[in-house]
DNA sequence: GTCTATAAAGAGATAGAC
DNA sequence: GTCTATCTCTTTATAGAC
């Protein structure tokens, strides 16, 4: 149930292809590095058809930076919004952000590296969100503090900072082949951050169930 | 005794301060997004000048990576080079990678995301030492793990990485002026890498004397 | 919706004077 | 070691035919 996969891709519009084309080619090249020949190119197409599309190059960093922020704004909320222990929601928003993060790979990266590229309205508004999306995190941490699941001797905000630094560097070295799946590395990170690399808090480690 | 603070900026040569502005700049606009004009305007120069002191763009981009790589591997030698128990020693190394990196912002940052930027033969040469300074990472984990220290129910690969992704997304979001000095987020992180984040792994947490 | 052709600006890099 | 001037290539973006 944590599962977001790209949707079919025979649903995208030509201006969705574009979009997830672009977010490739930006998050292996960087966006300055990227022009609108390749990007005409990996579609087979010259590069003035790409203007019938989208206006200029900076839209289309702009609208998948938002499409990815509105994938993983909807799985947090749906991480969010069952019954469980605050505890066992934090574990469900880190698993639901690595799994949707890494099946959104390029567009999530891009999202969270090239801002600067942004015009400064563009990076705004993505900031704004990005700060809405962080504030969800904090609090979900704050709670678990308050329930007394999480450390008091750290701040909720450096406990975010922290918690988001091990996931979000991931997308530097996933690869969907690779050894671990996102699930596990999900799960892992969970379980890290949550009960830490110490051999002392478990010796065997039974684990949590997932 | 971890501190490695720049050096004293009255010594550094002009080719030095281009690399360390040219860090500046790439890091600040990534370097496909930075033009030669503005290094060298950002340096009161023409960009003519520039090429007396380098070759080409690329070269810049490859010798402060350089420089950087140079700066951590020294720093972590003197971290495993003492007496130290395993856990002590990861410990010691976590502590000297943040302070280091941190110290070193630009050219740190600019190494860890503009490798795709490099000549292939340039980008093999950052890649193999930075494997080596995986493995140097890897191995103390290793150490830590068959000494009783660390859970191993992980494989080091897998806490190596999980580490490594905690300290290195620092670099996005750290300032020297923030609520949180370089030393002070070292010691947090190892401290959650170790005990984890859980109130049940040792409730007030007297700490471990740093 | 895609094409050919082209405009206008800016890029990296070099020549040669001082 | 820095300058002015310039070459050559590529860039983003537009015009207008099909």
């Amino acid at each position: 149930m944590l599962s977001q996969d790209t949707p079919a891709p025979e649903v995208l519009s030509r201006r969705d292809e574009i979009l997830a084309t672009a977010a490739d080619l930006f998050w292996a090249n960087g966006y300055a590095g990227t022009t609108m020949s390749q990007l005409a190119s990996s579609m087979n197409l010259r590069k003035a058809s790409l203007y019938h599309h989208i206006d200029k190059k900076e839209t289309l960093l702009y609208e998948l930076s938002l499409d990815s922020l509105q994938r993983i704004e909807a799985a947090a909320e749906v991480a969010l919004g069952g019954e469980a222990e605050p505890l066992e929601k934090l574990r469900l928003l880190i698993e639901a952000h690595v799994v949707t993060a890494l099946s959104d790979r390029s567009k999530h990266a891009t999202m969270l590296t090239e801002m600067r590229a942004l015009t400064t309205e563009q990076r705004e508004e993505i900031l704004r969100r990005r700060d809405a999306y962080d504030s969800l995190v904090e609090n979900t941490i704050s709670d678990a503090q308050q329930s007394g699941g999480l450390r008091t001797d750290l701040s909720a905000r450096l406990l975010r900072l922290a918690l988001l630094n091990m996931l979000n560097w991931t997308i530097f070295w996933f690869r969907p082949d690779g050894s671990f799946s996102a699930e596990e590395l999900a799960r892992t990170f969970a379980s890290l951050f949550i009960d830490g690399g110490s051999a002392a808090n478990g010796a065997g480690r039974p684990g949590q169930s997932t």
